[in-house]
DNA sequence: TGACAGTGTTACCGATCGGTACGTACCCTG
DNA sequence: CAGGGTACGTACCGATCGGTAACACTGTCA
């Protein structure tokens, strides 16, 4: 009995697991998982600089080899944690073309509602991916890597969504509500709820009936 | 006898200030304007919290007490570039305005198009101020909160500016600018040449005109 | 029962972080 | 020449950074 400053008996948020957990209990079971979730939460409300390994296994209730048991490296973490971002990125993009078959440009502006509503709420911090790069300007760092590889898939999806809602120039229209899509991950962390994102649905919308207005050749 | 790797003998191609100098040339003069342009350059290169102070003063060619002389922190240091980003960012977005006299939709246009051809070179690194917002969520640090005020005032700004170009609302259009304006600084980081910041100036253009064109209330 | 994978514990590493106490060379004023 | 302020450098601080070595313990599965 270590009791060097109660640690595990502080997490009871976290109590979904184990029911009502009779055992040991001194190993929370998957420390790896634990690891990769709290760090997800802390590297995007703070930042990946911003959070030290410490303060992730601290708050994941492991230790530090633990995490380097299951990753070489912070860097790695992070790559790890935008992977994740990546994957929960694409549910969100993708959820709304089952209540819109066939209709690009209503999956499209039902994304944006989404995001609009969901910019709005606290603790919103944009785009992990966006961020990424921001935080690592480097290109060979891993961290970057999966970051502009998200935003290369991301405007190559918009390219054939505008394509297929019969755009006159769909590369033009993409890369237009691409910059309304990273201006409303920028702009919603300095203005809380209120903020230019109320605008984008709008503006999408102008800008895609305007662009499918427009006469080709 | 310290002499762990001699670093004072190494910074010989920051000689353009003196002539020759024939004096003991100790002082390299005006230490604090030196630190400013160089954290500056950094700051805005690799990202503030990846610069450190050692690297700022020794790639100025000072030392580490000159810096605390004249910025009582890092932060605050970080404050400063920010300010004078900010009066840059201000110089850059009202300079065409001279060329536009009483044409605001020409003063903004004109911006956008000096910004694409910027944000196209190599070493473009965005907006500071976005970046800085993102290094430092925190809303409470003193370099977010020079971030933010620029982005309120740049916001206000665009509603005059689409005010007097006789939108029909001019707030949200003014908003729908702002959010392709932070797409192109964020967006710009990750795609080089040829990014998404190909379509702003199009862009913007189809949108402030079927803006005016919206028939009022 | 025994091997094993996964975990926790403790203690540590060198490097770097932001920041400072203190001495010194210069220049301007008397 | 004396004095004092200004500007700077040397050397150092404690804290924290990312990362590691060595060992004990626990549960699972054969």
């Amino acid at each position: 009995m270590p009791t060097k400053t109660v640690r595990t008996a502080k997490p009871a948020a976290s109590a979904a697991s184990e029911p009502t957990a009779p055992v040991a209990a001194t190993a929370p079971r998957r420390a790896a998982e634990r690891i990769r979730q709290t760090a997800g939460e802390l590297f995007y409300r703070e930042g990946i600089r911003a959070v030290g390994v410490e303060e992730i296994v601290h708050s994941a209730g492991v230790t530090k080899p633990s995490l380097y048991r299951s990753f070489p490296s912070k860097d790695e973490l992070a790559a790890a944690y935008l992977r994740d971002f990546d994957a929960g990125f694409w549910r969100r993009f993708e959820a709304p073309a089952a209540e819109h078959p066939g209709d690009p440009r209503g999956h499209l502006l039902a994304y944006m509602e989404a995001l609009a509503r969901r910019a709005g709420r606290d603790g919103y911090r944009g785009c992990g991916l966006t961020n990424a790069t921001i935080e690592y300007p480097d290109r060979n760092h891993p961290a970057h890597q999966v970051a502009a590889a998200n935003k290369r898939a991301l405007r190559e999806r918009l390219t054939a969504l505008c394509t297929a809602m019969g755009a006159a120039d769909p590369a033009e229209l993409a890369d237009g509500l691409l910059l309304l899509l990273e201006g409303s991950y920028a702009s919603s962390q300095t203005f809380g709820t209120g903020g230019p994102v109320r605008a984008l649905v709008a503006t999408a919308t102008r800008l895609i009936d305007a662009s499918l207005a427009a006469k080709p050749g």
